[in-house]
DNA sequence: GCAAAAAAGGAAAATTCTTCCTAGCAGGCC
DNA sequence: GGCCTGCTAGGAAGAATTTTCCTTTTTTGC
């Protein structure tokens, strides 16, 4: 049997049925891959443990929730040991605004993405929060235009 | 009663509450947010059907699944007429690996989070696709050293 | 203060999840 | 080959959850 990462075609079936369609019952699911539900559940529950599937999580509209303003601002940092690193990482852990933070090569230190209910509320974030964040040096932000695409389901 | 965007107190209270715990169980959430199952239920089918909760969904461990690479690639565009913008989207929509899309503005067009198994892989699906996507002029990729937040949660 | 409308609650039905036990199959060993 | 062992699947029953229906309470407007 084929095994890629620990799992065979059939573990794979269930993840890539399953991003597709995460409401599925078990029976449902089941029949889709071609399992009866217990095993089927079984292998669920596995994944599960194993953290193959991290999280569930309910999606919310950004627009709706009244945060339709998403900024991407890019944080500079004065020094570059693990300290300043740690604790700016607390910091963005911290604050619910910041919905992801990448340390990136390249021209900037920190990529961060920001919501927001407007770009007045931003501004005051990035002036409040922001720019006091442990070791910045600076931040520049983009503002996003339009949403193209935003999705947690991956190529499997 | 005080309403924020045609929801009352109890309702972001059920947004909220779900958010942090998204596998609570209708009589569990009932009970956090202080009202008996039966209208905590017909208030969360209110949220799903206006859109407020947009999808449930599950989140796959990147690394666990083969997918540890993250790249944000910045994508200049030659013309910036709709039917560019357009074509540019439909192919952003139709290949998984590309996993975030965003307009910006500043200094360049689009901004994109790319999965991928492995560096390799990703100038791959640079050399092979990214470039020949219509309307792309220029690509500055950055590798992603390191994650420190990516979450669906949003701050309400 | 009263009537109408809206929201909440309780009980029961339907569905789904979870467990337990049995059966089938493949690989290793004599 | 025959047999044991371990692994995976399957069926049925029990538990829990979701969903519906109907009654009661609360709120709102006059």
């Amino acid at each position: 049997m084929q095994m890629r990462n620990g799992m065979d075609d059939t573990d794979w079936k269930i993840l890539r049925t399953l991003q597709a369609e995460p409401e599925l019952s078990i029976n449902a699911l089941a029949d889709k891959v071609g399992l009866s539900h217990t095993p089927c559940w079984r292998r669920l529950k596995k994944l599960e443990e194993d953290g193959v599937i991290a999280s569930r999580e309910i999606v919310l509209d950004q627009r709706k929730v009244g945060l339709g303003v998403d900024v991407f601002a890019n944080v500079r940092i004065t020094r570059h040991d693990e300290d300043t690193l740690e604790a700016f990482a607390e910091a963005v852990e911290s604050h619910p605004q910041i919905v992801e933070c990448f340390l990136v090569g390249g021209d900037s230190d920190y990529l961060l993405r920001v919501v927001a209910g407007s770009i007045e509320e931003y501004e005051r974030f990035l002036k409040k929060v922001l720019v006091h964040m442990p070791g910045v040096a600076s931040v520049n932000s983009s503002f996003a235009m339009r949403r193209i695409k935003l999705t947690t389901r991956l190529p499997i």
